[in-house]
DNA sequence: GATGATTTGTACGTATGTATA
DNA sequence: ATATACATACGTACAAATCAT
């Protein structure tokens, strides 16, 4: 792995997880001695992250970390409730006897915590069961595309399950989406994931307006 | 313009025009040669390039033109076509009576050169007509992802026009499609937009599977 | 398989443009 | 408003790795 790639790896983790405030200046120089390099492979990594929108960057003037404002993220879970409706629809289509068994135990692991109001472990297995309908799509950009945004999100996404009662729809959601996805009906496991993708954002939504009172 | 940024400009542009032809060695030394600048904006260029998936990046053993197969074309339309519907569905709640009409008479304008055949200026007319929609959609991720898409799928799209009875089909969806769009019926305006690309794609496909015929 | 030629990865110096006092 | 300080953009140099013979 080049030093370039490590710059890059290293930055892009602490900015997704916010460890790097938006609208904070990159030095070349500070990075530069932070990583133990010169500001060569710096530069290349900047590059590389300004192309993913991570950070912004204005010729002769450096690198900040790209802000982004409510309505972005607001548009941003907008777009990934359209995507992974797409996958779900074309998951529905295509995904093997043994996927859609995958994907029901997937929900089932769900429920203790849900039951419990356990955030983190919730969090964890909720992923696992959006990843499963993801890979079932048969779909590489479709996927690429949605882990993208679903990057930019991922800071946020997590808020939601502060919301009172958000794990527990999120679970009966869950439920219905399986159902379509067994029988095969993929317009209504479509629907049925953009509507609970949307709620997820809405429920972020709340959380940061709450967060940002004083 | 920083030279990085020209250099990489114009690569992108021969790459998905196709000038620069998949698997092409892309040699640091002569192009910047060719551009009249040092290795380091060239290595700059490549690699923003290759967080697009233009180029892909071989350490040690540099940049080569990315190729592309026909199962990730058919998977790019699709996700195109899915991408293409998002916007459909919310241009048709979002847009303002004058972006309506607006949308009309772009179609409109497609009507001349359909009957005439013509397919530069077709195509010319119906990028316009897409573009509408896409901009009506208010989500500046989802016109970012979609416009990504397309441009890896540029120098296939053109090729639809040469299947038969193409242009007259395409512009015959654009009618229903900007009826639905009109009367504020997104589902359906999703719909027609989703089965319209899906046709390019499809229309695309053919064309590539007669040339690659001896 | 070894050697030479080519090419990449990295470091650093310089000039120019931007921000600040 | 001018000048100073500073960070960036670019070029050049060199070492290490790859490839071609």
């Amino acid at each position: 792995m080049s030093l370039a790639d490590h710059v890059s790896a290293a930055l892009e983790r602490e900015i997704v997880l916010g460890d790097l405030a938006p609208g904070l200046h990159l030095d070349e120089g500070s990075l530069a001695a932070r990583f133990g390099t010169s500001r060569t492979p710096v530069r290349e990594a900047l590059n590389r992250l300004a192309v993913c929108g991570l950070v912004e960057l204005r010729p002769r003037r450096g690198a900040v970390v790209a802000g982004v404002s409510e309505e972005v993220m607001t548009q941003r879970f907008e777009a990934l409730a359209g995507l992974e409706g797409l996958c779900a629809y074309y998951a529905a289509l295509r995904m093997t006897a043994e996927e859609r068994l995958a994907l029901h135990d997937a929900h089932r692991r769900c429920r203790a915590p849900a039951s419990a109001g356990d955030y983190l472990r919730y969090d964890a297995a909720d992923m696992i069961f959006h990843r499963l309908i993801l890979e079932g799509c048969r779909n590489d950009i479709l996927i690429e595309q949605t882990l993208a945004v679903r990057r930019l999100l991922k800071p946020w996404r997590r808020l939601q399950f502060y919301s009172a009662g958000r794990i527990e729809a999120s679970y009966g959601e869950h439920e219905a989406i399986v159902t379509a996805i067994r029988d095969g009906d993929s317009p209504q496991a479509e629907r049925l994931t953009r509507a609970h993708v949307n709620h997820q954002g809405q429920a972020a939504d709340r959380m940061v307006a709450a967060q940002s009172m004083p």
